[in-house]
DNA sequence: AAAAACATAAACATCT
DNA sequence: TAGATGTTTATGTTTT
């Protein structure tokens, strides 16, 4: 970027981060994938081989799929083994032989208080102007939510508040708010979340592994969302207004719990943050994810996206300030810019499931959560190809005209809902019916089972 | 290996 | 003037 970077590091990108802490959610993503993800998709073919002559595998896949859903509901409740006994916060010590993921975590989940936060700075800071009433807060205030919300940054070296301010200035999702001058608040200014860039700020929180933006952290909405822009940009997280409109919140974290470094607060805006998966839970899950998304894309699912035409790019980091400018719209997206990856693609089958195990299938609600991430389940990455093009663009601006000058070539998003609710319906309806079909199978199974012990009770009388 | 993402440090300017 | 705030550059680390 500067005209006095070194030739050989690349024009630095110095995107403050959209993205999670990095290192914590491919490592965990991968062994948990390693782990089971056979495990189910196998119990599936294995149906198709057997014909459904034996139900073992169905218990299995049942199981399986129970504790994927509770897993996901139940993300700061006791956490399981694969027996479902409660397991310590972090147990190092645990007997799995392998070496444990989790264990790679800068993170102190015991303390919590010792460590980083496993957020961006991006995310801290976006997190604590969301959970400001008027969506705005200086740069004390953001200091002071970080700190409240994550005391490690109390006895952190000094240079934390350089970065978020650093981040404040570089990272185009903040905006600074024009202070009024009758009004002042002393010095500096208000900052505030660029609505353009929001939505990528949600998908960054996504991408932490405890994001509180997961749909699994809190209950499905009864009702649609009221409002249009809620399909674009669901506030998912506990205690958001969207949740507060439209149901409920499952906080299972005592008030003033830490976990993860976050100070629990019942009425905060992001008073969940998910723990550190312990791997025996987490594999489950993704064990799940992995084969029900196998499933799903396997034909069972159609989306335009699938098509050969060019993928689109996720790429959140597409918002960085520096060189890049504002993502795309995507033309397979409702959501705004960035669209969703493989993590997505979790998360969505991860609602998919957990809504439908909670309920009758036919009362699967749609939520603007559930449809996009169902919807874009088969998505796969693209080029970033606009990246490159506005970075080329970007770089000969000075900063902040970099914003305007990459909003200029813009398109606005083109896609609409209603296809995407539609492929949304049909993959929650397919996967009731999976389960339903599951239900149905087990059902039969035990009725059968009960029936011989009943004839071999009367025989022996 | 290169690129990207993110963190950190620091210099400097501006404002209160 | 001091300290807070804001911007920018430089560079290191880690992940993709």
């Amino acid at each position: 970027m500067g005209p006095t970077m070194p030739p050989s590091k690349k024009a630095q990108s110095p995107s403050s981060g959209l993205g999670a802490t990095r290192g914590l959610s491919p490592l965990y993503r991968e062994a948990e994938a390693a782990d089971l993800s056979l495990s189910l998709s196998a119990s599936f073919s294995k149906a198709e081989d057997e014909e459904l002559t034996s139900l073992s595998w169905l218990h299995e896949s049942t199981d399986l799929l129970n504790s994927f859903s509770h897993s996901g509901l139940r993300s700061v409740s006791p956490l399981q083994d694969p027996d479902g006994h409660p397991l310590p916060p972090h147990s190092p010590s645990s007997s799995s032989p392998s070496p444990d993921p989790c264990d790679s975590s800068p993170y102190d989940l015991a303390t919590g208080a010792n460590r980083k936060p496993p957020y961006s700075f991006s995310c801290l800071i976006f997190m604590a102007i969301e959970d400001a009433p008027s969506k705005r807060l200086p740069v004390k205030d953001i200091y002071g939510w970080i700190l409240e919300h994550f005391p490690y940054f109390a006895s952190a070296p000094t240079g934390w508040k350089n970065s978020v301010r650093h981040n404040l200035s570089l990272n185009k999702c903040f905006k600074k708010v024009d202070k009024d001058r009758s009004q002042s608040i002393g010095k500096g200014s208000l900052w505030s979340i660029d609505p353009e860039y929001r939505n990528n700020l949600i998908q960054a929180l996504k991408k932490t592994p405890y994001h509180p933006y997961s749909p699994g952290l809190v209950t499905p909405s009864t009702s649609p969302p009221t409002s249009p822009q809620a399909y674009h940009s669901p506030p998912l997280w506990p205690g958001s207004p969207f949740l507060r409109k439209n149901g409920g919140v499952i906080l299972q974290v005592p008030q003033g719990v830490i976990q993860n470094g976050a100070r629990i607060r019942s009425q905060g805006l992001f008073p969940v943050i998910r723990p550190l998966p312990i791997c025996s839970v987490g594999s489950r899950t993704t064990a799940i994810r992995s084969a029900l998304g196998d499933y799903l894309t396997q034909g069972n699912i159609g989306h335009p996206c699938d098509s050969p035409s060019p993928p689109p790019s996720d790429d959140l980091q597409e918002d960085h300030n520096y060189s890049t400018a504002k993502s795309p719209s995507m033309p397979c997206s409702s959501q705004g810019p960035s669209t969703l990856d493989d993590d997505d693609d979790i998360i969505a089958v991860e609602v998919g499931v957990h809504r439908e195990v909670k309920s009758e299938p036919q009362e699967v609600p749609l939520d603007s959560a559930s449809v996009s991430f169902l919807s874009q389940h088969a998505r796969r990455r693209g080029l970033p190809w606009t990246k490159n093009r506005l970075r080329a663009l970007g770089d000969t601006l000075p900063l902040k005209k970099r914003r305007s000058a990459a909003a200029a070539v813009e398109k606005p998003p083109s896609e609409s809902d209603d296809e995407e609710m539609k492929e949304a319906a049909g993959s929650l309806l397919h996967l009731a019916g999976v389960r339903a079909c599951l239900n149905n199978i087990t059902n039969r199974a035990a009725k059968a089972a009960q029936k011989e012990k009943e004839q071999k009770e009367a025989l022996r009388n």
